[in-house]
RNA sequence: CGGGGUGUAGCUCAGCCUGGUAGAGCGCUACGUUCGGGACGUAGAGGCCACAGGUUCAAAUCCUGUCACCCCGACCA
């Protein structure tokens, strides 16, 4: 390819809106253009990394044993009120409907279509167990895409899913689906980490995220030094630190005037807040709901809502408030009505804890569950924090941010049942077939190899992503020495099976290597006169700096991996 | 959706407070000189100052509203 004829625009500057490394260079790369919020542009150049990451997905999930299919990325909308996440998925689902008012979605994700085609091809279990995937567009209405690629609302995901007979073989298909995971992001060059995750709005069991850490992620992982242990915050698992262990003493009521948060009424009693109990209140699809933990934990809203099996949750506002007869800053279960009260397990083992009066002013001591207080539900949903115990060996946990490159999950039959997926078994039985499903976004993939691998004057593509294998930069192209070698090489570059980017514009050498710089292809060959009378070309190894002039045949041998 | 910020040339930004003919650098076009790390000169092209109302003799500038975009929180690949 000849730049002087590549669609492609450099910028000295990124436009001012972007700040994660990934989305600067995306820009001033000119891998990309954004056309409107979370939709974006590819261009020549980006469009062709887009590619060979597809190409390394589909590698490997066919190495895998996975079938490729496609899916159409219009649905009608029965197929989600089928799985009732026509509700569920809310405001996320793109909804439209045709010029005859049936209604359609733009597919978020596929399990519903996907189970669909499965429903009509799987009839034995002699079928199963059988991997689809697809590479796919997505639309997700996101209440803010951000980050460049990180989230988009129309975006490429690549989405497989297993269909087994039982949940032992579920487990191989889910191994295959995770080792093919691995291999994709090795060969990628992103350094991914598994991590145990929530099932989210897909719903299922099991399910572990691959996470790229960086400080620029939105995810919070919680990491455990000792074991290993490494859990997305909203799904981690932590001991709680143990509670103050004392006979149960007799209630008490105290004026605490002007006490408002759990860190005042500590200081103003002198206790340690592991003996006082936290309320926090919540609207749940709703109702008004009333959360009760020990002091000094935070609530985990996504365990809490799993807990509920909830749709919505959130914050009570205000009104709801007053209207509960809750007092905020000294609020209490102690005589609570009219409410479902949630109880963290610390809150309910602990005996003897300080707890809000339900009136302004006043708090209760030894408040006791059981004996004071009722909750209707008990459950773990604490809130992972840095330093809290591992759950398994008990070193404080670390903390670090990150990007969700991929998604696998054990769904079970929740979409099987709904779409009716079934097989005969050798009795003739049926069942529904047991189902996982795996996913990777590829832009945002893009945008973590970039944010991985770059420096201060740009990318430094992986060769397996690369646009092209090498960049050749050629200066004082009018001499006919320059031009026959750099048609030479060219010549030995194709038939050596590599593709290569020709800087043949009318620019200064200077404007040429920082685009070659900046662009990042792995390998440069300068074409000069310099060289040439050095007995060659200059070969320059992008992410090392190191520069050898070697005649062209040696170039290509050392750009052939 | 809550909080914060920004909308002026393709990009980065001045101008706005204090109303009076739209600016710079980079990029782009042409010509010339340069030619190994974002060269230089000359001449150009390019703007509904986000949009809509209002105030005023006069609005990029003041007022009101709307929209868009970015960042921080609740959702996800």
């Amino acid at each position: 390819m000849r730049m002087s004829k590549l669609l492609l625009k450099t910028l000295r500057e990124p436009p001012s809106e972007a700040e994660l490394a990934s989305h600067r260079l995306l820009l001033r790369a000119g891998l990309a253009t954004p056309l409107a919020a979370g939709l974006y542009c590819f261009t020549p150049l980006g469009w062709r990394v887009m590619r060979r990451i597809e190409g390394i997905i589909r590698d490997e999930m066919d190495l895998s044993g996975a079938q490729e299919v496609h899916l159409p990325a219009l649905q009608p909308i029965e197929n989600w009120e089928q799985t009732g996440r026509a509700e569920s998925m809310g405001q996320t689902l793109f909804r439209l409907a045709d010029r005859k008012e049936r209604g359609f979605v733009l597919g978020p994700t596929h399990e519903e279509v996907m189970s669909f085609l499965a429903s009509r091809t799987i009839q034995s279990y002699r079928d199963l167990p059988v991997t689809l995937y697809q590479i796919q567009t997505k639309f997700r209405d996101e209440q803010r895409p951000r980050g460049g690629l990180v989230r988009l609302r129309e975006f490429t995901m690549k989405d497989a899913y297993s269909f087994d007979t039982n949940w032992d073989t579920l487990d191989a298909s889910y191994s295959a689906a995770f080792a093919a995971y691995t291999r994709i992001f090795e060969r990628a060059g992103v350094p991914v980490i598994p991590v145990a995750a929530d099932s989210g709005a897909i719903g299922g069991k099991e399910s572990q995220e691959f996470i790229f850490l960086t400080d620029d992620g939105e995810d919070e992982i919680l990491l455990c030094p000792g074991c290993g242990y490494a859990a997305n915050a909203e799904k981690a698992d932590f001991q709680r630190p143990p509670a103050i262990q004392a006979a149960q003493a007799e209630m008490q009521k105290v004026p605490t005037a002007g006490i408002k948060t759990i860190p005042e009424l500590a200081a103003f009693l002198n206790l340690h807040q592991r003996q006082t109990k936290k309320a926090v209140f919540y609207r749940v699809d709703g109702k008004p709901v009333f959360v009760a933990i020990r002091g000094d934990l935070d609530v985990n809203e996504i365990k809490l809502k799993n807990t509920l099996k909830a749709k919505d949750l959130e914050a009570m506002d205000e009104a709801m408030v007053r209207a509960s007869g809750l007092v905020a800053g000294s609020a209490s279960a102690v005589g609570l009505v009219g409410m479902q009260i949630v109880a963290d397990t610390s809150a309910v083992e602990a005996a003897n804890l300080v707890g809000g009066a339900n009136e302004d002013g006043f708090h209760l001591l030894n408040t006791n569950h059981g004996r004071d207080w009722k909750a209707d539900i008990v459950a773990d949903i604490a809130l992972a924090r840095r330093g809290d115990p591992c759950a398994t060996c008990g070193t404080a946990l670390e903390t670090r941010r990150g990007i969700e490159m991929g998604h696998v999950f054990k769904l079970g039959t929740v979409y099987s049942e709904a779409i009716g997926v079934n097989y005969l078994d050798e009795s003739g039985e049926r069942h529904p077939a047991v189902m996982g499903c795996y996913g990777i976004g590829v832009e945002r993939m893009l945008a973590a190899i970039i944010e991985a691998n770059h420096d201060a004057n740009g990318i430094i593509w992986p060769a397996s992503v690369a646009p092209y294998d090498v960049h050749i930069v050629a200066l004082n192209l009018d001499q006919s020495a320059v031009a026959e070698t750099v048609a030479a090489l060219e010549a030995e570059l194709t038939r050596a099976g590599l593709s290569a980017l020709i800087d043949d514009r009318d620019e200064s050498a200077g404007i040429k290597f920082k685009d070659a710089d900046l662009i990042g292809i792995p390998f440069r060959v300068t074409v000069s006169p310099r060289a040439l009378e050095k007995g060659g070309v200059e070969l320059r190894n992008r992410r090392s700096g190191e520069t050898e002039v070697v005649p062209i045949a040696a170039a290509v041998a050392r750009v052939h991996p």
